[in-house]
DNA sequence: CACGCCTTTGCAATGAAATTGCAAAGATCT
DNA sequence: AGATCTTTGCAATTTCATTGCAAAGGCGTG
């Protein structure tokens, strides 16, 4: 793991639809040679996949929500049931759990508000042990980064 | 917008390493029509981009933060200040504006605490307008989901 | 229903890229 | 310095992406 692997860790996670000569020219290896770089990291983990990524104002799912979750009983068997029950939903694209007065956080995106109301419908029920729950609805997404720089 | 697309986007939102014969394939096209296809679904927008995800725990950056913040001021102008300012941070990789009590809602990934401090020095200062935050840690990520599924 | 118009498809040919063997260069450890 | 392991570049091969073109499909109109 050195300068031209993070070099081309970088640029992957920046513009992954880039051709292998090309990437080899801009980090100054032969293709050969950065073709098998790029199958080291891929196989060794550090690059986890690569995936095409919507705009989501084109898709559906427009609605972005962020919410906090309290639980009544606080057993890690307890979470662990909640968050079971939490991933399992489509529109829940993030799910944490977190220390603090909340347990949870779930981000969330929606078609609609039907949508919202029938998964609170499902995710707030008795039998899914939460004490209380607040809501906030997106209005501005300033920044939404998936790289991590090296 | 048919099937084909849809099961295409579905596809590279899962994997976009798949060569264009390998996909032509599985939704029933010829390599060149399924090409098309994915040409036209990158030129209309509908695919924003394609990145390579790394693997946070092979990185650097292992920790994660969630701060809720609270402005002094809450005026169109302070709010876009202080988003600004956030957005700048490399350790913030998700920033929102949001309805409810908090005004702002920050994702982290970071190193080390220190780099939480010396963050929260630069965040909270009295310069930037915030009236108090509060932050949780991230104990468990249970879902991570950059797809929209369509 | 027939016709014309526009879009999508598949085939085939072409050009570009990915992939692999191999020898040389470089790095590391003793 | 010598032995060993790794990385590199080159070249050959295979696979893939890309494009022209004609056929097929879809759609609205007369």
């Amino acid at each position: 793991m050195d300068r031209i692997d993070r070099k081309l860790l970088n640029l992957m996670q920046r513009d992954a639809s880039r051709t292998n000569v090309d990437m080899a020219e801009e980090v100054g290896l032969s293709p050969s040679s950065c073709l098998r770089r790029v199958q080291r990291l891929r196989k060794s983990g550090i690059i986890d996949r690569t995936v095409a990524i919507l705009n989501p104002t084109k898709a559906e799912r427009r609605i972005k929500a962020l919410i906090t979750v309290e639980l009544q009983l606080h057993g890690e068997q307890h979470m662990r049931r909640f968050l079971k029950i939490a991933v399992a939903e489509e529109a829940v694209s993030q799910a944490y759990a977190v220390t603090g007065e909340t347990d949870v956080v779930l981000m969330l995106r929606l078609r609609d508000m039907e949508e919202f109301d029938a998964l609170c419908e499902r995710l707030f029920r008795d039998q899914t042990n939460v004490a209380r729950f607040f809501t906030m609805m997106i209005i501005r997404t300033a920044k939404e980064e998936t790289a991590i720089w090296l």
